[in-house]
DNA sequence: TGCCAGTTGACACTGAGTGCCAACCTGGCA
DNA sequence: TGCCAGGTTGGCACTCAGTGTCAACTGGCA
């Protein structure tokens, strides 16, 4: 195991370039929507051949939610360190409210993705897919508490995809509202499932 | 508003030709896969031009999410006949039941389907896009009820959008196991997320 | 200085999806 | 019967996402 800082220099060169190249697209998307920028411009734009840049992003939609790459990892760590006693839910609440006071956390950027994704379907649906990695990836370390009653691999899926639903509902409600933090949506959301 | 059949003979004509490019879509992907599944042998196939059958469908993914097209129209209608009293958990559930036994379900279709979702990002992501669709579909339906205490309606999108969760963890479950039937494993990840 | 491994950019190609247009029904009307 | 109007079809050309290939480049090392 390895922290983000011991990976050599081509990886960090390599980090720098990916996280340039996903500000560009985002300018661009921004002004001029998803689906009416190629990956030519944000090649151009980024200053990289068309070539490399799929390289760096396999797909158009991994060049805009490049954000939500290490989202997943970084739930599952924070789950690792809620005690042991907690039950589920209240696990994985605890995690989400920690989320916007965590370093790097970008309101800003956050909403304007989330926007991005209200209106373009094929956003929508590729973060749904990541959404759905984070379930196998979580699921393991939900599943082991509270350590006196665990619940089952299904049951810690169906309670994370649940979960990720109800964020998805907030997130909605967040970008569509200005004025509401996410954390507060999430939890309504979630109150409104379990009742 | 109108029954099925009195749409003129052009509408049937078409519907007919859609059902008949689905199922031999169908029979092509089961076999060779989806991704490596060509329009034109689709189009081929089912004897229609390459640009017709881009009239049928908008993707190649609706092609074979074709099944999925008036499914939640049908949730909403289920929902309507659902006693007023009944809890919104309750209800969706006993619509949930009332499918498998209802007149046009195909449990082997459905489980074709369900199998090629699971092992194709593509189609996992446009089936989650439809499932987006169904929820401003049926969340009004559901927010009126139980007529004594009616919930919002961002509450019943999160209910919604928590329950078709749950039908996508229990599908890859039952797609994955033989034996089991969909309403069970349904019904136990909605009570481990209810817990 | 020359070798090695990984990276880059250019080119060509496949396949999804779209705009356009001419040919083709089909039902209504003189 | 013949003609007209609206909608459907198929062919063609095009854009753009994404991939395979290969030659040229770059930094580290003997």
């Amino acid at each position: 195991m390895s922290y983000a800082g011991d990976v050599g220099l081509w990886e960090q060169t390599r980090r720098t370039v990916r996280d340039d190249i996903a500000l560009a697209a985002m300018d661009l998307v921004v002004a001029q929507g998803f689906e009416a920028t190629t990956m030519d411009e944000i090649a151009a734009k980024a200053g990289v051949s068309r070539r490399s840049l799929f390289r760096y992003f396999g797909t158009k939609e991994d060049v805009v939610l490049h954000g939500l790459a290490s989202t997943g990892e970084f739930i599952r760590a924070a789950l690792a360190t809620r005690p042991l006693t907690e039950a589920p839910w209240e696990a994985l609440l605890a995690v989400a409210r920690s989320m916007e006071s965590t370093p790097g956390w970008d309101t800003a950027r956050e909403r304007a993705i989330g926007r991005v994704c209200v209106e373009t379907p094929a956003l929508r649906a590729r973060r749904a897919e990541k959404h759905a990695g984070w379930i196998e990836l979580i699921a393991p370390e939900l599943a082991v508490r509270p350590a006196a009653a665990p619940v089952g691999q299904a049951a810690a899926e169906a309670i994370i995809a649940a979960g990720l639903a109800c964020l998805d509902v907030a997130t909605d409600r967040w970008v569509a509202a200005e004025g509401t933090d996410l954390a507060t949506l999430l939890e309504e959301a979630v109150a409104a499932v379990r009742a």
